[in-house]
DNA sequence: TTATTTAAAAATATCTACATTTTTATTTTT
DNA sequence: AAAAATAAAAATGTAGATATTTTTAAATAA
């Protein structure tokens, strides 16, 4: 009975600036080997230093932001092997998420799988460019998610989210390549399509094995992008 | 060769609570649900409460504290469900490691995983049951370590190591059971010795299924402790 | 009486402002 | 130029102030 209903007005002063600072060093804001200076993250997130500190282990734990005792934070540096790593490691990982999927989805998955599918699909009508990016990613992790529900393990889709915070950095690079080209799009939808017939067909030798290439490919794009 | 080893030896007040907090849950000296005070943690590690604000935020995320705003930290619980989900989730990501390893592990890896299996198996001329379990314990781990490694992977090293931290606490109570029973020991030497063989004839579809069923073994063991 | 509200007090969590220590940059000396 | 000394900047820590929650007690209603 109180003027708020977001369970997110009590956060703390750490939480919020968490939050902001990972926000921001996802989108770039800091770049990779930035310092991060007390001083300055004091004044922009408008927070006291111990609280900031807090806020910053907890991105050291998310690996976006490195610490040396004494010497303050910086910005994870990004790198062609950090790439190929966490995208393969996300691919494997994904694969072996698929199969217990498959091993273990009821119907609920099945339903599941094909409602984000199709509003994936369905990303046509959009108006800005800008929304068009926003709306597409949003549903095609949607999609990805419920496929791996699917699994029924917390501790698996944990560590699932664990790499995929640990890829948006990349991640975003490709993005605006694939959704703002035709034969791009295109081809993730034949893919997804294809996709969704393998999982409902409960073969799990090929969904593997799809789901490991659909990962994997944005690695030389992004490879591109990055030189 | 002064009192510190490590070059850590300018860890701060943060980074030392951390580790100290994280080992006496693990070892049960806060137990689970435990509400974790922060005068008497303030008291028992000699520290502030900014410091200790950050290792309690570092031990949330690694999933071994639990927080609510306003509200403090207590302890994460554990549960028959958590033990299951952490254990299984460990034994596929195991076995999947130990596929990539297979694929990609040289020479040397052989050579490594020959000699920690060897270490392991002269586990006899200890004194001490303590000393026993320790030796045993620190040995076993580093045999598996060992395998993983193969994989070439940082990022699925990490996930495994995460994923280990969090079985800490279960798997305590198995140690015992186990280290001191001589017919429990004898059947681990055999399962590490087979799984020796697999490994180095590189026959991937077995060796994924004896680690699995290796680190799943466990489980029941567990469970009855647990009631 | 018993249960429910309300109000005050205590305990607790959190934050801010300042103090201390350490690192980094600059200047001086050899 | 290299080394040492000094000054500035930055990170880290502490203590006390503030805000929130929990407990306790009192008051009211069933």
């Amino acid at each position: 009975m109180s003027t708020d209903s977001t369970p997110q007005s009590k956060a703390n002063q750490a939480t919020i600036a968490y939050k902001l600072l990972k926000q921001d060093i996802i989108n770039g804001v800091h770049q990779p080997g930035d310092k991060l200076l007390m001083s300055h993250l004091k004044e922009s997130y408008e927070i006291g230093a111990g609280p900031m500190r807090e806020a910053l282990s907890q991105l050291v734990a998310d690996r976006l932001v490195t610490a040396i005792s004494q010497r303050g934070f910086r910005v994870a540096e990004m790198s062609l092997e950090e790439l190929t790593d966490i995208y393969d490691a996300r691919a494997h990982l994904e694969a072996m998420i698929t199969e217990l999927a498959i091993e273990r989805g009821d119907e609920d998955w099945e339903a599941a799988v094909l409602g984000e599918a199709h509003k994936l699909a369905r990303v046509n009508e959009i108006n800005t460019p800008d929304e068009m990016l926003a709306v597409w990613d949003s549903r095609h992790k949607a999609f990805h998610t419920a496929i791996a529900q699917g699994c029924g393990s917390a501790k698996l889709l944990e560590l699932r989210a664990s790499l995929q915070d640990q890829a948006e950095r990349y991640r975003h690079l490709w993005l605006k390549q694939t959704v703002f080209s035709q034969s791009a799009l295109e081809e993730k939808r034949k893919e997804h399509a294809e996709l969704v017939d393998v999982l409902l067909a409960r073969d799990t030798a090929r969904a593997k094995q799809l789901m490991y290439e659909h990962l994997i490919s944005p690695i030389p794009i992004i490879k591109q992008l990055m030189q």
